[in-house]
DNA sequence: TAATGAACGTA
DNA sequence: CGTACGTTCATTAT
């Protein structure tokens, strides 16, 4: 037992401690909704908590191996050869236990070119020699070494890594009959399998503790060897070396250089709101409880979960509106609306402290008014629909201080935090009181918008500690000024010509009906051209012709199939159903577009901020960002969105090559910036000098070709999809990339670095600091990984891209406010203005000084301006 | 009725 | 075997 007047330290091999839980714990059991794996994590961290609990050590650290390579696989490269790869879903965990670990205020120590075992050594010989009780946990056996009357192993028992054996030097003889000293003597003789270390053969334990009790010391033994009989006696003559060798790899280095003195060791409490964010990201929700019950005082202060009570909110009359919102001036504010028919209906504020809720009235509104367009801080959950039903209201919105919603998908872009309630489970393990919807009077009323007001404030805090610094910017410097500009785009809308899109639609329901008459006709019955399934019938058993590409429900029939099929084996059936299929698809979006026309006759699409992982928004109900563009006849869509009535003509501005630029910038090619800063034709530029020709003499064959290339960069393209692309063999596929390579080098190495930096980082960022996290980059599935590096590989390219446009965005949005003209639409790379009369020049020069000023690049961003009647003319 | 997959529109 | 989205339709599962 220990002396409980003595400090006692506490060292522990993280790695082989979680490895043995890895294989402990059954993965399905311990896996986040994203997939990221915990099993080790939770294994280790609960046999953790309980040492605390049982020994509760006045020193702590937890030591971890940075690689399989160290000063022994220098000395002996087959040290641990045999070993297999670790499995990339266990080192994905390590990073993540040692975040809990640090929240928990634990030491957590790493050296390149040294093993855990060696920290263990150094520390607790350090510990011995202060005097204090030392307590060595590792499951490797190495470590028996380290033991004596000052240091105690514990050590895993096969049965599970939560039963821990003591060895202190009587424990160890009564196992090898030999003192703690000599296990390694015994390691030596006998080999180590699992390191690789081939020892004496036909020498196993008994053997080895006869010769060396014989003997007295593995020295002697080894002197003496040719007095010894038989065929061991021969074999250890013959494996003297490797005895030797396994001698000098298993000896623990004991003077290791650490960055910390033992004082530093030293237990303190932890910090319960990291903890608890990093609990919530892998969904641990037992764990905290015990934590804290052997954390002692949290070092934030923070209470061990109380249960949690929401208070009631007060009702408040509109006269103390303004002055409870002025008391609460100081900190931030919780708002929540209840919107109906898009206007606000009833009002919930709260802080930590306090709620307050009223009926909406105009005295409400005249008594919140100058609060509500103050830098006050406000913080919502979902702002936007709230923005724009104060906005419906005539009121002006500023101060927004967070967004939880969007906070939450800055932290984890991937990951379904949809609704309030959704984030109270995850970052404040509570639960948002809900009515129950199965009953039609409800029991429990749900949460009132003042306490949605109170968990929003408190889910802020949370997250406001669980985000990154860096990733704080995002939210505060682009997202909340971003979302005030979405506010009002959406609620301007886009005028729609219904005449327009009803001829057009008329149009094309004919062409339809004659063009699958047709087709019908090529094969003598009916069949439903909409239908796969059908198709595959007609022309795979039917027509038998040759098998597509597979898909899971049987060989496609998409386009770019159908068209190989007619090079091959045309059938007039396939240039028909091409034909419909087109005709019917425009038809559907033109369809979709009239009855999203509202009675104002204008579309007012609603664009989800949180709807991408890259950055990038999305538009939905209905989705303006997929408007036909290609062909001739589907720019008379674009044709239908118009100037509305009282304006002037609508502006089209749009970043050229933006995503090439960012690649230039990011990259830093001499050759692909000197392309951008000549300003010319860029894929002229690279065509000339991919293809080693003058500028003029590029031809459209290689201009395409060069174009394809440089495009695909940023998506991660192979030489097969590059040949697929350009209907090119892969072995000219292949030469391209490399003609290519050899002359933008740079752009390779960006490429290559930016992937390897996401696997070691776990996530990528964009120049403004986005994150998106890539748990897959270290997966064993081939697939799984080779798709997380594309996607790594473009989402700081595309990520950056959204970044910058979203500064534009709401810059223009800002310069506008004291014009009448008003931003629109936003694609991409493109936004839409509405112009009013006399504004024209104004607007033009904001947009294009705002768009080509919204980042500072080592190439300039080009800004391509149309004016126009309707959003076609408008392009040109 | 809800969920899934194929197909296809955009940047 | 090229990233990021949303919508529609047919089909399948419940």
């Amino acid at each position: 037992m220990t002396d409980s007047t003595k400090p006692t330290l506490l060292v522990v091999d993280g790695h082989s401690l979680a490895f043995r839980a890895f294989f402990a714990l059954p993965v399905e059991n311990f896996s986040t909704s994203d997939g990221q794996h915990t099993n080790a994590i939770h294994g280790f961290l609960s046999m953790f908590i309980n040492l605390l609990r049982d020994e509760d050590p006045t020193h702590v650290a937890v030591a971890f191996d940075v690689s399989r390579e160290s000063f022994r696989t220098r000395e002996y490269a087959e040290y641990k050869g045999t070993r297999a790869d670790t499995p990339a879903e266990f080192k994905g965990q390590i990073p993540l236990l040692q975040e809990c670990l640090r929240a928990m205020n634990v030491t957590v120590l790493e050296k390149p070119d040294y093993e855990a075992d060696d920290i263990l050594a150094t520390l607790a010989t350090r510990g011995a020699e202060a005097g204090w009780n030392v307590l060595v946990c590792s499951g490797d056996r190495d470590t028996i070494q380290l033991v004596n009357d000052d240091i105690t192993l514990l050590y895993p028992s096969v049965q599970g890594v939560s039963k821990l054996k003591r060895y202190d030097p009587a424990a160890v003889v009564e196992k090898y009959g030999l003192p703690p000293e000599m296990y390694p003597d015994i390691a030596a003789l006998v080999g180590e399998t699992s390191d690789n270390l081939p020892g004496v053969p036909k020498v196993g334990e008994k053997t080895a503790v006869k010769w060396l009790t014989q003997f007295g010391s593995l020295d002697a033994l080894l002197e003496g060897a040719d007095s010894i009989k038989g065929v061991v006696g021969g074999n250890l003559r013959e494996h003297i070396e490797d005895v030797r060798r396994n001698r000098r790899l298993n000896r623990l280095l004991r003077d290791v250089e650490l960055p910390v003195e033992l004082d530093d060791l030293k237990r303190d409490g932890i910090d319960a709101q990291a903890l608890r964010d990093v609990f919530a990201r892998l969904e641990f929700r037992a764990l905290m409880s015990r934590v804290l019950q052997v954390a002692g005082a949290p070092a934030d202060g923070v209470e061990a979960e109380p249960a949690v009570e929401v208070p009631a909110p007060t009702e408040i009359p509109a006269a103390e509106l303004a002055a409870w919102v002025d008391a609460a001036a100081d900190g931030e504010v919780g708002v929540t609306l209840v919107i109906a028919g898009g206007l606000p209906v009833r009002v919930g504020l709260a802080t930590e402290a306090s709620i307050v809720e009223a009926e909406w009235s105009d005295e409400v509104r005249d008594a919140l008014a100058p609060w509500l367009a103050s830098d006050a801080p406000k913080v919502l959950a979902d702002a936007k629909p709230q923005v724009k039903a104060l906005r419906r209201a005539g009121l002006d919105v500023a101060g927004l201080a967070f967004d939880v919603l969007l906070g939450g998908w800055l932290l984890r872009p991937s990951f379904p935090d949809k609704t309030l309630a959704n984030l109270v489970d995850t970052y404040l393990q509570e639960k948002l009181p809900e009515a129950d919807p199965s009953q039609l009077v409800p029991e429990n009323e749900g949460a009132t918008p003042g306490q949605r007001s109170w968990f929003t404030v408190r889910v802020a805090q949370a997250l406001r500690a669980a985000l990154p610094e860096s990733v704080v910017p995002v939210l505060t410097d682009i997202e909340l000024p971003t979302l005030l500009a979405l506010a009002d785009m959406e609620l301007a809308g886009v005028a729609v010509s219904h005449e327009k899109l009803s001829a057009f639609s008329s149009e094309l329901g004919a062409r339809a009906q004659q063009l699958a008459q047709d087709a019908y006709a090529t094969i003598g019955h009916e069949v439903n051209l909409g239908s796969p399934k059908q198709l595959q019938e007609v022309l795979f058993v039917e027509l038998d012709l040759p098998k597509t590409r597979k898909t899971k429900t049987g060989y496609t029939t998409d386009a770019g199939a159908l068209a190989e099929l007619q090079e091959k084996a045309d059938h007039p059936f396939l240039g028909l159903l091409l034909a419909h299929r087109e005709a019917t698809k425009l038809k559907q979006i033109i369809d979709g577009l009239d009855l999203a026309i509202g009675d104002d006759h204008r579309v007012h699409t609603t664009y989800v901020q949180t709807g991408s992982q890259t950055g990038r928004l999305s538009s939905t109900d209905p989705n303006l960002q997929n408007i036909p563009v290609r062909t001739e006849e589907s720019r008379r869509i674009r044709s239908a969105f118009e100037v509305g009535e009282g304006f002037d003509t609508l502006l089209t501005a749009d970043y050229s090559q933006i995503e090439m630029r960012i690649m230039a910038h990011l990259s830093g090619d001499p050759g692909l910036i000197e392309a951008f800063n000549a300003g010319e034709d860029l894929h002229r530029f690279v065509g000339a000098r991919v293809f080693g020709v003058a500028p003029e003499e590029v031809t459209s064959e290689m201009r395409t070709k060069v174009k394809a290339m440089s495009y695909g960069l940023v998506y991660g393209l192979s030489a097969f999809g590059l040949s697929k692309q350009l209907r090119i063999e892969q072995s000219e596929a292949k030469t391209l990339m490399l003609e290519y390579f050899a002359r933008f080098g740079a752009v390779r190495d960006y490429l290559r670095s930016s992937v390897e930096k996401a696997r070691v980082d776990g996530y990528t960022e964009t120049i403004f600091g986005r994150r998106r996290p890539f748990p897959d980059l270290t997966s064993p599935n081939r697939v799984l990984r080779e798709n997380a590096e594309r996607a790594a590989l473009n989402a700081p390219i595309q990520g950056s891209a959204a970044d910058i446009m979203k500064i534009a965005l709401f810059r223009v949005h800002q310069d506008l406010l004291g014009l009448r003209s008003r931003l629109l639409l936003q694609i991409h790379d493109e936004i839409v203005v509405e112009v009013a009369p006399g504004e024209r020049d104004e607007v033009e020069r904001i947009v294009r000084e705002r768009m080509a000023g919204a980042a500072e690049l080592t190439v300039p961003l080009d800004v391509q301006i149309g004016l126009g009647a309707d959003w076609n003319q408008a392009a040109h």
